[in-house]
DNA sequence: ACCATTTTGGAATAAACGTTCCACCGCAAG
DNA sequence: CTTGCGGTGGAACGTTTATTCCAAAATGGT
């Protein structure tokens, strides 16, 4: 280990995860093999330090638990269980008494009101974590981009989806992007109103309402740049849209909660009102 | 400890934390003192077993270590260590690495889209355990009751509200619950079709919209049952509904994510379909 | 009030786990 | 080829934590 090897094991130690993780950025590349792996692995697996030993971690990095242990003091712990307590720590005040509770409602029996909200309620956390999961990257900076440069933004989606379109109207009026809601008020089609240089942002979950693709069909048939949100599989849109993002909702019953379409087009609306400002 | 003791400790230990649930319930009542105490703080706080010690518990319990221990072994667990597991294996499969995934997409920076996700996702997950802790439960029978009885349910919800309103409208008609949805369109306030034997459920977040607020009124004074799904503190409100729920919706910037008020707007209209079949 | 039986608390024991230490390895400079 | 030094692995150690056991207290029935 280099001279300013004690500098290191003199500065204290992270005291949130996120000072952890800018360490271990920060001490990525000028490690020694070992613990060069210990970093890759923990870096990729930290949510498992919490509940595991330093044996079982060290074996998923591949090394021998003292190289864990050094890297534990590298990172300025004492050892491992001073790095572990900043990770139960931060887990058990994710849960203060989350788990319990819901439990507690759903303890009430089947078809209480209680218990729909504590289902309701996983479905929706669920859902907020397979969109995290599975988010596209790739095709949500596409979106941002084609919706960014669009003059006017056409909002299209019905029944299930309505909700979704309806507050993306609200939202983009509250930030000053020029949107149309395509609602279906008065039978209209309002086809007319898909100008060059507009965009469409349709929503729709399966199975697909008709008044939607047509509506897409239409502006790709104007060349306009058409941005899907959809759940999977997305196969039979893949020709309607230039981007399809797409969200896993977790649905309780016959019913979904929608959290995870809304954060995804909430997130949707406030980068493209960011990019367009710039 | 009396003799079907040997029956109970031969049944096999709860696979699952239902099943844990279950058996705490069927054991509760026949319990001598002391574990009668590890039982009940338990069952208050299951979500604290996975990071804690024996000696922790049972401290919280006010009981001995011995005395958890043997409270384990009544569950049908060889001891505390392996009833532990049963929480530990749920609290890690909960988050497979859903943490570790959040903080990749904000690690983006500030402004990128995928960090956006990010937040609201996060925002979304803590309304959604807001809503899980202050449930007012009897507020929620309550509503549930009224909305049951009502021969035909008006849903009231403008702005932000509309997206709520909208898909409880939408609900309402799968479930074949006759549901009005007052949406503005052409400036009507259809206050004519408020009849006797129906009732209001309002949703409107402050700054309450105006029209929300008269309708509300309007619907008092015809002698109609009002129900309003608002944020907390709802003392503005007080006198214009019988059945006041609230939702503390964790927003960020500028926008709500909505996921708790609809899941708790999903919960109630499943709760009155099923309340009007029996 | 006495006995049989269950329950209890704490001290003793055992297991698991974290941590340290040291002998050995590999590499780079002389 | 030798020497020096950081890096490495595993065995030994110490601490923490689970678990057992038994004597004492409490309980309930006669």
């Amino acid at each position: 280990m280099p001279k300013e090897d004690a500098a290191i094991l003199l500065r204290d130690a992270p005291q949130t995860i996120d000072a952890f993780r800018d360490r271990l950025l920060g001490l990525s590349g000028q490690l020694p093999r070992r613990l060069q792996q210990c970093a890759d692995h923990i870096a990729r697996h930290m949510d498992q330090i919490a509940l595991s030993t330093v044996a079982q971690v060290a074996e998923g990095a591949g090394v021998p638990p003292s190289a864990m242990m050094r890297f534990c003091q590298i990172m300025g712990f004492s050892g491992y269980a001073e790095m572990q307590r900043l990770f139960r720590e931060a887990l058990s005040r994710a849960t203060p008494d989350y788990a319990t509770r819901l439990a507690n409602l759903k303890a009430g029996g089947a078809g209480q009101p209680s218990t729909l909200v504590a289902e309701f309620v996983e479905a929706g956390r669920q859902s907020m974590e397979a969109l995290a999961r599975d988010l596209d990257e790739t095709a949500l900076n596409q979106a941002v981009t084609t919706l960014a440069q669009a003059r006017t933004i056409h909002l299209a989606g019905f029944r299930r989806s309505f909700p979704v379109a309806s507050y993306l109207a609200y939202v983009f009026d509250k930030l000053g992007i020029p949107a149309i809601l395509h609602d279906g008020v008065a039978g209209l089609a309002h086809r007319s109103s898909l100008r060059p240089g507009d965009a469409l942002l349709a929503i729709t979950f399966s199975p697909y309402s008709e008044e939607t693709l047509t509506l897409a069909t239409h502006a790709r048939d104007q060349g306009l740049p058409v941005v899907i949100l959809t759940d999977p599989p997305a196969n039979q849109l893949a020709g309607l849209a230039d981007t399809i993002l797409t969200v896993t909702e977790i649905d309780f019953g016959a019913f979904r909660s929608l959290s995870a379409a809304i954060a995804l087009a909430l997130a949707l609306a406030v980068a493209v009102a960011t990019r367009r400002e710039t």
